[in-house]
DNA sequence: GCGTCCAGGTCTACC
DNA sequence: GGTAGACCTGGACGC
């Protein structure tokens, strides 16, 4: 689902956004799944990475973004003029989905004390990527679990089509939660093709269209991280697994968050392909403390780190 | 082409 | 606290 940049009716606006010494553009923007699943697409050989954003008039716009040492360079789509205050939305959007402004230089201290993870900082690898909203993160993380990536693909297209507001670039804007929980179990089973998640999905978006769970104020949350994980826990649909890749995208990283693919990766790496039980994967990582999730994730996609990511 | 089996995380009931 | 079965889809496989 490209985001179409030939219509003429379309004004084309451009922006700049200065980022840290330690980031990396493409390194953020593949960092995992995100960047395959609509309203976010990307480009390998070009290096770029798009996103449908909707502000806060309801205006919803296109951007392609790509990469230099210091900036990134956001050429936007939109139907209509953008204001001061919606260009300061946009910045404000794609600062968090880069998580531009999160301070990770202490997690690069502690990768340059391991020999093994010394590329880390060089490569300004270990922010990850996420969406404006965590809610919408939520969502796509419940359609990750226990399916095929295939499958998690075809439920996010279907309930952005469904559910989401068109932009005039293509594409959709991901739903607002008010949006997702107008629906009904039947239709996202069979349209969405959710299955058995589709209870969950609904019950999540009807708890955060109505106020009941602030979800958009965990990402500044004061809580303990085993705290805010236990509240992640609490959303039906999200066990151990989802519930440890949420955390780690709202900024914490003390959880594993395993599943098949790095169980399986992970007993290629250290035991020859032979399979060991969880608590042996998280003793191996223990030492890492507080950042053990992210050096956890970038051992698992180290691959990627040096076949995709060689600049 | 059709039927069967299996993988994939989480929930619920039960022990 | 631990375990078994159900949930649903799509891919692999055998016929």
């Amino acid at each position: 689902m490209a985001v179409q940049y030939n219509n003429a009716s379309l004004a084309t606006y451009r922006l700049d956004l200065l980022t840290p010494p330690d980031f990396n553009f493409w390194r953020t923007a593949y960092s995992h799944g995100w960047c395959d699943l609509p309203p976010f697409n990307h480009n390998v050989e070009e290096r770029t990475l798009d996103r449908i954003l909707r502000l806060s008039d309801g205006l919803i716009i296109a951007c392609r973004l790509r990469g230099s040492s210091r900036h990134v360079h956001l050429r936007i789509s939109s139907a209509r003029h953008l204001t001061e205050q919606s260009r300061r939305e946009i910045r404000t959007q794609i600062r968090s989905c880069l998580r531009l402004d999160e301070d990770i230089s202490a997690f690069h201290t502690a990768a340059r004390r391991y020999h093994h993870f010394r590329w880390v900082a060089r490569a300004g690898a270990g922010r990850l990527l996420r969406a404006p909203t965590v809610f919408e993160d939520i969502v796509k993380m419940i359609c990750t679990t226990n399916c095929s990536w295939a499958l998690t693909k075809t439920m996010v297209i279907n309930i952005s089509r469904e559910f989401g507001d068109p932009c005039a670039a293509g594409g959709w804007a991901f739903p607002r939660p008010d949006q997702l929980a107008g629906s009904t179990e039947r239709v996202l089973r069979q349209r969405c093709k959710t299955g058995y998640r589709a209870p969950f999905l609904l019950g999540f978006a009807e708890l955060v269209a109505s106020g009941k769970l602030p979800v958009e104020t965990w990402r500044r949350s004061s809580l303990s991280t085993p705290e805010l994980y236990k509240s992640v826990c609490s959303v039906k649909g999200v066990g151990p697994y989802a519930a440890g890749n949420i955390v780690r995208l709202l900024g914490r990283y003390d959880y594993l968050a395993l599943d098949s693919w790095v169980r399986k990766k992970f007993a290629e790496l250290h035991t020859r392909g032979r399979k060991v039980k969880d608590s042996t994967i998280e003793r191996a990582f223990a030492r890492y403390g507080e950042w053990r999730g992210l050096f956890f994730w970038l051992e698992m996609t180290h691959e990627w780190h040096h076949e995709k990511f060689v600049a």
